[in-house]
DNA sequence: CGGGTAATTGAGCTGGTTCAATCTGAGTGG
DNA sequence: CCACTCAGATTGAACCAGCTCAATTACCCG
C-alpha cells in the first residue's frame, strides 16, 4: 500500500489555503500557523488508517486524496474522494479514533491540522466556518446519491453516476473543460469506489464507449460525448447535482 | 406515503432538548425559543422531501425518523435511521436545497429549526456546538461503515451489520436490554436500508433465526442471541462500533 | 529484453432478484 | 361471532447481472 512516487512532486508556493470555494489566509494571521502544517505526501501513501487515534483534519491543497473502508478479507470501499478544497475530518463519535482511512492517490500537498486549533480556527472565523460548512455539506450530498446507486443501481447507473459527479467536481478546480477530464486512477479505484469489480468496471466503460456516451484516450482521459444520455442511465440531473456536490463561493 | 397515524400519538412533555447524549434548556433561555418550534408527526408522513428548500434542521425528540433517497424507477434507499437525539441536517452544498428526504418511520416529536436560528445557537452555545459535533462525527461513521457493506459486504453481511448496529444505538437510549429490542420496522424499511429486496431479507433473517444468531417474536421483535458470530457475518467488532456510532455525554 | 502492472476479453457460476403462490394477523362491518 | 380485506411475511422456482477464474494484450520502466 506504501507506494513509491512515480515522479518528483513538484508544486507551486502556496500563496493562501483554500477551503471549497473560498480561499483564505492572504493577510489572515491564521495563515502563519496554517504553512508549518503543510506538507507533501507521494502517491498510494496512507495518511491515517481506519481506527487509528486521529485527532486532526486534513485539508487538500493540491492532488486527490480518497477516504475508504476494508472490510475484514481485504476487500476496500472507496467512500469519497477528496480534491483541493476538501476537507477530511475522520473523527468519529468518542472524539478521536478515526472512522475511515484517509491515502494519497495522486502526488498531494496536505495541511494537517489537530483538532483542538482546528476548532479554534472555526470559532475565529466565521467566513471560515461557513467555507467548511459548505465543504461538508457538498460531501453529505455526494454520499447519499452515492449510497442510493450502491444499494440501489446497476452496474451501468453507478459507474455513469461516478462519472458525471467527477466531471461536476472538476469543472470548478478548472482539470474539466468541456465534459473531458482526466481520472489519475486505475479501473480497480473506479471499482472500489463503485462497488464492483475492476473486471465489470471495464466492460462496463467499453459498452460506454461503444454505444458513444463516452470517449476515452490513454484509459483514462475521459470526454462525455452524450451528457444527457449517460445522464439518464445515472438517474440524475446534472445541473440539480452541481448545485448539490459543489461548493460555491458563498 | 402520507400514512394514517394507527394510535393517538401521545408524549411526554418535554422538559429538555436531547442532542446526542447532552440534554439542554432547562433554565437555559434558548429552550424558550425551541418549545414553539417543537411538532408531533404521525408515523410514514414525509417531512422533507429531497430537492426541496429546506433551509432548516430537524431534531428528533421521540420516535424514528429515516433519511432516504430514491431513483426515478421509485426504488427507495434509506440513507439512515434518525433515532431521538440525532439531527437531520438535508441542506446540500449550495445551502438551500435538501439533498435528502426525511420521514418519519413511527408516531414522532420532532423540533424544526430554521439555519439562521439555529448557526446563531450554534454559535452561543459551544457544548450545543460541541454536542452537535459529536451527533455529526457519529452519524459520519455509521455512513462510512454502511456504505462498506453496500459496496462489499454479502445480504449476510449487511443484515448482521445493520441488526448490530440498532442495537447499539438503541442501547444508550433504554431501547435494547441485553441485545433484545424491538423495530418499528417492516422488512421491506430493512430491504430498503440494506439495498436487497423483502423477499431476500425475509430468508436472511429465517436463516439466521435458523442457525440461532438471533430470535424474532412478534415479527419484529428481535434478540441478538450469538453476538460475536453475528458480529463475525457483519465483519464488526461491536465494541469499537459502539465507540464510533454512538454519542458520548462529552 | 525482461518483469510487472493495468486493461481487455471469454466462459461459466452464483447470490440475489423477480414473479408468484400461500399464509398470517389485525381491522372492519354486519 | 364470522366473513372480508389488506398489508406484511414466508416460501418456491426460474432467471440474470455481476462475479470468478483464466488467458491475452498493452504499456511502462530498468
Amino acid at each position: 500500500m506504501t507506494g513509491h512516487a512515480p515522479i518528483p512532486i513538484q508544486f507551486a508556493e502556496p500563496a493562501c489555503l483554500r477551503i471549497g470555494a473560498v480561499e483564505f489566509g492572504t493577510g489572515d494571521p491564521a495563515l502563519h500557523s496554517f504553512r508549518k502544517n503543510i506538507q507533501t505526501v507521494p502517491a498510494n501513501r496512507l495518511l491515517l488508517q481506519d481506527g487509528d487515534d486521529s485527532g486532526k483534519i486534513i485539508i487538500v491543497m493540491d492532488g486527490w486524496l480518497a477516504t475508504s473502508k476494508s472490510s475484514l478479507n481485504g476487500e476496500v470501499q472507496l467512500i469519497d474522494f477528496l480534491l483541493p478544497g476538501d476537507v477530511a475530518d475522520p473523527t468519529s463519535a468518542d472524539g478521536k479514533t478515526a472512522g475511515f482511512s484517509v491515502e494519497a492517490v495522486t502526488d498531494a500537498r496536505v495541511c494537517v491540522i489537530p483538532l483542538p486549533a482546528w476548532h479554534s480556527l472555526l470559532a475565529a472565523s466565521a467566513p471560515l466556518a461557513r467555507a467548511h460548512e459548505h465543504v461538508q455539506a457538498a460531501e453529505r450530498s455526494r454520499l447519499s446519491e452515492r449510497m442510493l446507486r450502491l444499494g440501489r443501481g446497476s452496474a451501468e447507473g453507478r459507474i455513469a453516476y461516478a462519472l458525471i459527479e467527477l466531471c461536476l467536481r472538476l469543472k470548478p478546480l478548472g482539470l474539466s473543460e468541456n465534459c473531458a477530464f482526466h481520472l489519475p486512477l486505475t479501473q480497480r479505484h473506479i471499482g472500489d469506489f463503485t462497488g464492483l469489480t475492476a473486471v465489470h468496471v471495464c466492460r462496463t466503460l467499453r459498452r460506454f464507449v461503444r454505444n458513444g456516451l463516452v470517449e476515452t484516450a490513454d484509459h483514462m482521459d475521459i470526454r462525455i460525448n452524450d451528457l444527457s444520455a449517460l445522464a439518464d442511465v445515472a438517474g440524475a440531473e446534472p445541473d440539480r447535482l452541481a448545485a448539490e456536490i459543489t461548493p460555491v463561493p458563498d
